[in-house]
DNA sequence: GCAGATACAACAATCGATTGCAATAGCCTT
DNA sequence: AAGGCTATTGCAATCGATTGTTGTATCTGC
């Protein structure tokens, strides 16, 4: 009555707009899906009616009937991490370009951060009957978790390292040529003591770590000092500053696990007075756009997170069809810019 | 047969376990519902049947009954920009936030970044049936989408700003008081021809920008110069980047947007050779936990993201409860540091 | 004018759980 | 011993759609 447009009445379910229309729920159903097997004339009433109505079909009964959700869940297990850290750049750009991948193809996502402590915490994911398919950021400490459910679930893809003869399916770089990269890009600016920082329980940043060493020992050098470092931001800025104030001069090259950490050091480095690379040189990882923007620009090892993301629902929509799609190793490079 | 634990033949729904258990499935559902109403023993019987089998009660099924999701809905309207910016930290920090929240309340999430084309995009998130509520991001250019359905669907919860006599609930900062802050440093700094580095599409930024004029006023200067920039991040750096060299000296106090825009103008500076704050002041807007990191550090506006986000939740459970809870303004206050 | 094909729509089963109600058995009370 | 409780469990309806099967006009060709 309000502006031509008739009542606005709503109505709940394809029963009640069926009984509107005349016709049985079965026929209001192919209408709306615009089946070929209801008269057009018929067909275009009800969808008429719909819209008048403003009528949406519920997608949970839906989904229920066709057992197909559409919908896939991007979990991020901090397992070695109680501390939130889903504003972690790094994880933030990757989901962007999931999302993008993923509503490009109609499907949904459902996101989790999960602490895994209830120790089936995947299993109760996977098992929910919400999902079509699972991707994974980052294996954190839950390597076994993940393997015993790979063994029997198959649409589950995950970001990180590929150890020879595991069972699940990855996508990721090759964390210890990334290391050895970092490592040889340091040597070759004259830095002798090396050290590592970051968090080595989780398995690609340990990769990494090993890279790093592999580098130092062909270049005859004692194995870098490991700085443990959490990867929540509150606290891995004063974790990093207790390490720059502690090993100052000891130290005169630094592999960061990440982009953000490197980004903390120099910060924490420049606080201290220590110029980088004048003094120190830095390598990052990741090479996130912010790594481009900083003072000083990041000397970084590349992900690619783009061509990751994209081959990740590309696996993971070949796995949904049936077929065993394989794990995808990326190489990193190098990207030179300030700071080492 | 494999180690004790008996065959782990999967078991697909209640009825299954039902005949296994010699029982009706409506006692399977009470037993796992661990509804006194059934014998303790049967009770735990069914229960480590259960766990034996790993099986878990099917969530659509589950959810369709009791018509409760459990889920909400974070949608991040993109109306102003094509490009994708799932990735902009803000909305990253902000995610971070609301994710912790309705984690602890039980409540899995579903994302969806929207490219609000189909004119019904909000109508159809909130009509899906597959969400007990939503929380919106940012305004966008979608006033009026979000008011029309802010009419009829009470659960819904809008990041931004908040104009007299909307219908739609907001939590945000006052962003015309934060736009004054951002004015009164930079002329309390000396600068006298400022500028604002922006979108001003969405009602949020173009209010900072109103917020920044009052302040240019008050102090009997001439209106800033209104700098558009886009916010997908690979072309705001050149965009920044060309007004930077085109307006170069006019100006020497910039009021940017938000902090990435700040950052992305202070690193054009230095490509130039135009100090900060020698020469030209920058502020930001947000006070992201990176803005304390760069070099030099980000004067900005706080927007105070942890209660903001807390805020958000509470007044959704609350919406949800029935209460029709109102809409939350916070003030945003001035972070000094070196930028300005 | 009739067999056979075609087009359309109604009927009813199904997806997998939840839950009000009815039924049964055992026990207590007087 | 009969009536009344209580503790358990089974039965069947329900949530809201989808879809295979069946049924009935209408139409075609001969």
């Amino acid at each position: 009555m309000n502006d031509g447009t008739a009542p606005p009445r709503r109505i709940r379910n394809i029963a009640e707009l069926a009984r509107l229309a005349g016709v049985s729920a079965g026929t209001v159903s192919r209408a709306l899906a615009n089946s070929s097997l209801v008269n057009t004339e018929t067909r275009e009433t009800i969808q008429a009616l719909a819209r008048l109505h403003g009528f949406r079909p519920n997608q949970m009964a839906k989904r229920l009937r066709v057992k197909e959700t559409k919908v896939i869940g991007i979990v991020v297990p901090l397992g070695h991490e109680r501390r939130q850290h889903l504003s972690d750049p790094f994880f933030m750009a990757i989901l962007g370009h999931l999302a993008d991948a993923l509503t490009e193809n109609g499907y949904d996502i459902m996101l989790s951060r999960v602490i895994p402590d209830a120790e089936d915490w995947l299993e109760r994911i996977v098992d929910s009957g919400m999902l079509d398919g699972v991707l994974l950021i980052g294996q954190s400490n839950q390597f076994e978790a993940i393997e015993r459910v790979a063994a029997w679930y198959r649409p589950m893809v995950v970001w990180g390292s590929h150890r020879p003869g595991q069972v699940h399916c990855t996508v990721g770089v090759d964390n210890r040529v990334g290391g050895r990269l970092a490592g040889e890009c340091l040597i070759g600016a004259g830095r002798r003591r090396l050290a590592f920082l970051g968090d080595t329980a989780a398995p690609e940043l340990s990769e990494r770590y090993l890279g790093l060493c592999d580098a130092a020992s062909a270049a005859g050098l004692a194995p870098p000092i490991k700085l443990e470092t959490h990867l929540a931001s509150d606290i891995m800025a004063e974790e990093i500053a207790g390490h720059i104030e502690r090993i100052g001069a000891e130290v005169d090259g630094i592999a960061a696990a990440s982009d953000l950490i490197a980004m903390h050091a120099v910060r924490a480095l420049a606080d201290r007075g220590l110029a980088v690379p004048g003094q120190i040189s830095v390598t990052g990882f990741d090479d996130l756009p912010l790594a481009e923007q900083t003072i000083p620009r990041l000397t970084t090892i590349s992900q690619n997170i783009t061509a990751g993301a994209r081959a990740m629902v590309d696996v993971l929509f070949e796995r949904i069809a049936g077929t065993a799609a394989a794990s995808v190793e990326m190489a990193p490079t190098l990207i030179r810019r300030d700071t080492a």
